[in-house]
DNA sequence: TCTAAACTTGACCAGTCGGTCAGAATCCGT
DNA sequence: ACGGATTCTGACCGACTGGTCAAGTTTAGA
């Protein structure tokens, strides 16, 4: 017993959190046990317990896990493109955006679950971290397509259109016998959210913007 | 005891399959309980059974009233615009949809809750509803921006644009100050969706199409 | 008024929930 | 080799889960 007991190893927490992640996105705050988790990590719930002293500590770790890689991924791109125009710069971040709905669709599956009804995990992330990505995407707001000035419009219209094909990726698939989660079907996602975002379509891009 | 005993009165029916649809919209299909649900309707949730003789006999009926109230909201409309033209019908249809998400935000909240993992519940609901209203929408592809030609594009950039504020209206309400469900609002989401989809802004609408 | 069907009730079931706790195993610095 | 801090284990708690059941009450039709 205590067998893995290595004070300064994170190896064990990483895949406590990993599962944990996959379990809140699909069975929800409530419908994740910690049993089931700690399971599929391979240790006792109550080893689990001793990381996490309750269910909801558990829950925002996961959260400032997917939070700061998204950040991490969003300063790295700013700090790629410091040559770029604001515009350049906000497509490229659109497009990461896209990308990380991809790797990590766990995200936008446990906001959309919180994120319908008034709860203290809500004004947490919405204190935390959405007030912040809401107001980095507000600075974008003139770049981009008039329809979607107003800050709050081009936040939801690029959330919408970025997670709904990965978030409702087995619904996609049966519907249209494609896998959203597909290298071309992610690259036609971002080509046709950021043709929306940011009025037509990139000369670069394989969409023709005929009639 | 069994004072409410009308053999064919729907009117405590009614107020079981409101209280789980507002159940399973905030809390997922495995976090409702029988127990608060019935308790929210005024009822025993042995009284409950008796009707509706499992959890998902009742999770099929709370779809099955959203589904038909949607298709009869879209007949009506379709009824209406006999002599228009297949383009302003297939605008009339996107606003139609853009109201019930307005009127009926449990709809969406409950699909991205089942759409998110392979059950026996998602393979009952793409077949008995999403796949017609997959081809409803995909009969108005050609007369959309082309941009979302493929109809899986535009049902998804439907949904994810029409959905998204009214599924998260507690984090909207938080970061813009402002009710999605306000008429204005409503209305001002219409006309987002419906310059999006079919390319430019109407005329009608309040919002210019400048550069 | 009598009866069969529709409906309601409360006690009950095995299983799971989040969480506690005392003790045992393991590690690291000395 | 030792001792303190760290980590892990398994038994246990009260509450709740979806679901069953026998017995009761109410209704509608004859």
């Amino acid at each position: 017993m205590g067998r893995n007991a290595k004070p300064g190893s994170n190896e064990g927490l990483r895949s406590i959190i990993l599962a944990a992640r996959r379990a809140f996105a699909a069975h929800g705050y409530d419908g994740a046990s910690l049993r089931q988790i700690s399971a599929e990590a391979g240790v006792l719930h109550t080893a689990m317990l001793y990381h996490f002293p309750a269910k909801d500590a558990l829950w925002k770790a996961v959260m400032a896990d997917m939070f700061e890689a998204l950040e991490a991924r969003f300063a790295a791109r700013t700090a790629a493109h410091s040559t770029s125009s604001p515009r350049d710069l906000a497509r490229a971040l659109v497009r990461e955006f896209v990308m990380f709905c991809a790797e990590c669709p766990e995200l936008h599956r446990i906001m959309t679950s919180e994120g319908r009804s008034e709860t203290v995990r809500l004004s947490w992330l919405v204190d935390t971290y959405s007030k912040r990505l809401f107001q980095a995407v507000a600075t974008m707001a003139p770049a981009v397509n008039p329809l979607l000035s107003d800050p709050i419009r081009l936040y939801y219209a690029i959330i919408g259109l970025s997670a709904s094909v990965f978030t409702l990726a087995p619904e996609y698939r049966r519907l249209s016998g494609k896998d959203p989660f597909g290298t071309d079907e992610i690259a036609a996602t971002a080509d046709i959210v950021e043709a929306i975002v940011f009025g037509q379509a990139k000369s670069e891009s394989g969409l023709a913007p005929e009639q």
